[in-house]
DNA sequence: GCGGAGATGGACC
DNA sequence: CTAACGGGTCCATCTCCGC
């Protein structure tokens, strides 16, 4: 085994870069007036004056007590008159992050974009104090190009990197060599570990486990046995700072889009026309990626909150809002039937796609 | 036992 | 003293069923 070949060749390094506070950020950018002050952006669901959440706000709102998830009603009466309260605009964040992405993407052929703001960057035979030298690069790139800050960690997979993206911010940047990894993670709370949820944290600590070294005592089988299979190991390894997980580039699998109603109902006619208008934006979205699906689904969200949902497996693959349409009727109704209570919300998606055949000849051009 | 389909829940941004 | 409440994606698990 030698060595010196073996430890280049082997040594992954993988970054993950973190737009700070992405939507705030961006409207900073575009509205400079905006620079100095508390910024929260917005999704409103359009059923009363401020019903809705907020989706993301800067540090400076932060400090405030609002933050991302909390109703737009409840940061209004913590900060009215001393947040500015903005409602999204998703079509220019977008559009901000596909040209970061082409950035990041451009750093290595082993690029994974995670969501509109995070991404993963793999990299090999490189030293740890490259990788940093690469990470300042990148955080420079995507301020000349947007004036946007971000954080970035560099670690030894995945896991290792997104926790040590999440240690310092805003416009981070953080390090943790593959012999750190346990040391970083030991006094963290085990609902500090990146997959880790409230649910899981709750029924860790009624196991009397709360930190990430208590974790790490846990044998193997004792947590697959309360966690189920595939949780238990990723919970024994994570803890340990061990991933296996691939950066790779994913394309999506489902698409999908859900509305907030006017107000509570279970009236079919209603529903379905809602539910229908849906189809044809789904169904562009998908044939805007040269996409077909053959999987439907109606997706309802009760007045407590709970979701349930009814789905149908086409014959044939179909990129038609038409074909949405046509089993959405059968879906409201088995809904209806099937589960009580007035809708807050509905929601429809598609998935089990597949790449669209190239049907149209050059002549169609 | 293995798959596809369908339903639900958890997690994260 | 709590509740209030968006839109989107991915993944795991469980059940049922046919093979």
């Amino acid at each position: 085994m030698s060595q010196q070949s073996d430890d280049l060749t082997r040594k992954r390094i993988v970054f993950h870069v973190d737009l700070d506070y992405f939507y705030a950020q961006c409207e900073q950018v575009r509205k400079p007036e905006l620079r100095d002050k508390p910024v929260a952006v917005c999704i409103y669901s359009g059923r009363t004056e401020d019903s809705g959440a907020v989706s993301t706000a800067n540090y400076a709102a932060r400090a405030l007590g609002v933050k991302s998830g909390l109703p737009i009603i409840v940061a209004k009466r913590i900060a009215a008159g001393r947040v500015e309260f903005i409602k999204a605009d998703l079509d220019y964040y977008e559009s901000v992050s596909m040209r970061i992405m082409a950035i990041l993407r451009s750093c290595s052929s082993i690029f994974e974009q995670a969501s509109v703001d995070e991404a993963y960057i793999e990299m090999h035979d490189i030293s740890y104090g490259k990788a940093v030298a690469i990470a300042e690069d990148i955080k420079k790139k995507i301020l000349e190009a947007e004036r946007l800050t971000c954080s970035v960690g560099i670690g030894s997979n995945k896991l290792m990197a997104k926790m040590a993206a999440g240690f310092r911010k805003p416009d981070g940047l953080t390090l943790v060599r593959e012999e750190e990894n346990e040391k970083f993670l030991e006094d963290m709370q085990v609902g500090d570990i990146f997959g880790v949820g409230k649910v899981t944290e709750a029924k860790l600590n009624e196991m009397g486990i709360h930190t990430v070294s208590e974790l790490r005592s846990m044998d193997l089988y004792t947590l697959q046995s309360k966690f189920g299979s595939s949780m238990g190991i990723w919970l024994y390894n994570a803890s340990r700072g061990i991933d296996d997980e691939a950066v790779k580039e994913r394309q999506r699998e489902q698409y999908g889009k859900i509305v907030t109603l006017k107000s509570d109902t279970r009236d079919a006619n209603t529903i379905l026309s809602a539910a229908n208008e849906m189809a044809d934006e789904v169904a562009t979205m998908v044939r805007a990626d040269n996409q077909m699906f053959k999987t439907v689904s109606f997706i309802g969200i009760l007045e407590d909150l709970s979701i349930r949902s009814k789905n149908k497996t086409l014959q044939e693959f179909a990129d038609s809002g038409e074909a949405i349409s046509g089993v959405m009727g059968e879906l409201v109704e088995r809904f209806l039937s099937e589960h009580e209570g007035k809708l807050r919300r509905i929601g429809i998606k598609v998935s089990n796609l597949s790449e669209r055949k190239m049907q149209k000849k050059l002549w169609d051009f």
